[in-house]
Parts: C-alpha cells; structure tokens; sequence
DNA sequence: AACCATACCAAGCAAGTGCTTGGTTTGTAA
DNA sequence: TTACAAACCAAGCACTTGCTTGGTATGGTT
C-alpha cells in the first residue's frame, strides 16, 4: 500500500516534469535546486551564499548562473514548484475519498506531508522565506497558491454545511494553516508519533 | 476596563525596568531596541543593515554598537526581554480568574495578544528568526521559555484530567502555537474580528 | 567531420556588510 | 566650575556578497 502511494507520487512527478512545470530532479538543475531547498530551510535564504550552494552540488559559484540568472530565481522556482507540485497531488488524493469527513483528514493529510515529507524542505521555504521575494514575485506566487486554498474552502465550508464545524471556516483554515505548518518545527520521523496520527489529531481539533 | 488593563501592562514594564529585566523603551537604547523590532520583522534580520537601525533611529550606523556590541546581541536582547515580559504578564493573567477553562482562554488571549499587539514585533521575530542566533544563544532562549511552556502544559493537563480535551496535550500545545504563532501573517487591527474573537474560536478548538 | 547545446571553470569586480577607531557633544551631579 | 558617564559623529577597514566575463570540456545529432 505504501509502496503503490509513493509510486503515485513519483508517477505524477514524470507527469508535471513531461508537461516542463517541474524540474527534473534527476538533472544537474534539479539537484542544485533540491540541494538549494536543503540550504534554505535550515539556514535560512538569506544565510545561505551562492557559494554554499556551488559547494553543496560541487561546482563552482560562477557556475550558479548558468542554470538560474540570479539567487532570487533559485528561490522562486523552489517556490513555484513546490505549489504545483503539491496542487496536484491534493486534487488526485481528494478524488479517492468521498465523506466530507475524509476529504478533509486527506487535505489534512497532504498537507502535514508535504511539509514533512520529501518536498518539506521546499514547503519550509515557502512557509517561512516569502519575505525575501520581490513584491511581484510574492504576489505571483500567492495567486498561484489561490487555487490551492479554494479547495480547502469549499470542503471546510460543506463540512460547516453538515454542522461539523463550529465558527467561522476564513478562520478556521488559517487557524489550521498556523498549526500544519508549525509540524515542522517539532515533527521527529524517528520518535513515536507517526504523520498520520499528527494528522488525526489536527482533524480532531477542526471538526465536532 | 481596557484602560485598567492597560494600565496593568504598564506597571508591569516599569517593574521590570526597575528590576533591569527590560530595557526603558523611553531611552534612546530603548528606541533602537523598539525600531529593531519593526525592522526586523517586516524585513526580517538579515536584510535589515545596521545602516537601516541607525536611519531608523537617526544616527550614525557605527554609534549602533555605543549600545550594543553586534546586531546579534540586539537580536538576542530583544528575545530574552520579549519572553522576560510576556510570561510575567501571563502569570499575572492566571492569577485573575478560577476556572481551568478561564485559564486556558487567558493564556491563550495572552499569546494572541503578544503576537499581535505592543509586543508584536519582537514576538514575530521571536518565533520566525531564531535561526539567526548562534546556537548556544538559541539554547538560551529556549531554556528562558521553558517555564512558560511549563505554565501552559500544566493548564492543559488540567484540562484533560477534567475531560475537556482530548488527544496528547504534548501535540496540541504545539498545535495551538502553531495556530497563534500564524495569527501575525493575518489578524488586521482594521478587520471586523477582534483579538477576543480569535481567541475564543482557537479555545473551541482545542477543548470540547 | 562538423555542429551545437549543456554544463562547467577561473578569475575577478562593484557594491555592500558588520564593525572599529579616535574624537566630540550633551546632560547631570558634586 | 569641574568631573564624568552616556550618547553620538566621521571616516574607513577588512571582508563577503551576488554576479559577470571569456573561455573550455563533453556528449549527442546530422
């Protein structure tokens, strides 16, 4: 079972790689962006020198610019993909479910994975980094995270529907955005709680 | 009555300051520390130039370090005052009412409040620029927070031996800092819910 | 064999960084 | 008036930053 969702995701990462909206993680720019991602979560954007990452992937600093015009671009690309990449995963896991209930614990789910699972270093980044992008940049990539927290609306505004959910849902989802995102900063993949049972938990908290 | 309470939070400086817990936010070192905070936060620590303090402030970038003798230790200065001063206020807070459920709404209240008013500034920094301290700093920032998550397990305890939560409290307190933590991207002094609201909705969540 | 895109190197520049230094002003108390 | 600490200035140093430049190596395609 495991094995068939992790083939899932490696399937829809060839997919959006195919379609040229990811990049290849198998390629040197691939590699150097997921090395980037490593870098800026645990030393910060900012922290982190074209340098650091020329050492990281073992090239030179020059080197840097051939694959991204600026360090800005690392960053936003990181960004970029790293919502898309996680849209689609949510859509595809959201169709597999059917109960309001369900829907929400898989949102839940996708959520509290991606940013503790393999794209939690990117996910960190867009949590936590945003500051550092340009104006234009931040606004691009908040309209491309709109179609993302329209999905987690519309399920917590029918879960609101059905009386599971006491107050308001604006609130709510930002009030769950706060908790997800700061898994991050605490989960432990080696200590006794798994991602699941964090999971459960979090939709305990958001529905009666 | 916001008066009284505010004038509570006044007292409780001056006590500190007359203690030399805290800096006097009426000297000039006191200024900087305040334009700091803004800084930082909206520009966060990196980015913001000793250039930038000193314009903020209007002086010359190297009379900064008359004051402080690095930008790390206006850094750590701000986190050490910031916990300094919020678990005190909390304890005073805890005192004033009987219930474990009025206890829990007023820690909550009081990190709502911390996050997103005076205290705001630092209190952001507190939360998202922690990597910026040197290590054996931040080893001393958390140590100075652990009694006030002391304070805050002790209440949830209480009120899970009283059946009013359920799950781990371990995973819910830092679900709820995570929740209120994020408060500071969203809550609008403008908008049409208050900082009261707020709190009573993250209360419903994390107690049945 | 000729071509060409991808990936990279070696060297360095211009701008900005935190911080230092030696000296000056200002307010306060004896 | 004198004494002195707190607050600040003007100038600049040593270093790091992101990024540029002109060139080279490699592997696949025609």
């Amino acid at each position: 079972m495991a094995v068939i969702v992790e083939q899932e995701k490696l399937d829809l990462v060839d997919d959006l790689v195919a379609q040229g909206m990811v990049t290849d993680p198998r390629t040197p720019k691939g590699r150097l962006l997921a090395k980037a991602a490593k870098l800026f979560r645990t030393k910060g954007y900012e922290r982190t020198t074209v340098r650091d990452l020329a050492a990281a992937v073992g090239i030179q600093s020059g080197s840097i610019f051939h694959h991204y015009k600026s360090k800005e671009e690392i960053l936003l690309a990181m960004m970029k993909e790293v919502v898309v990449y996680n849209t689609h995963l949510m859509r595809r896991r959201l169709e597999e479910v059917a109960t309001t209930e369900q829907k929400l614990l898989a949102l839940i789910k996708c959520e509290i994975d991606a940013i503790n699972g393999v794209t939690g270093d990117a996910m960190s980044v867009l949590v936590y980094e945003w500051r550092s992008l340009s104006d234009e940049h931040q606004t691009y990539i908040l309209a491309l995270r709109s179609e993302y927290e329209q999905i987690w609306m519309a399920t917590l505004d029918a879960a609101k529907a059905e009386g599971r959910v006491v107050g308001d849902t604006f609130v709510l989802r930002r009030l769950l955005t706060g908790a997800i995102s700061w898994t991050t900063t605490w989960y432990d993949a080696k200590g006794p709680m798994g991602l699941d049972a964090i999971a459960q938990e979090t939709l305990n908290l958001a529905i009666k």
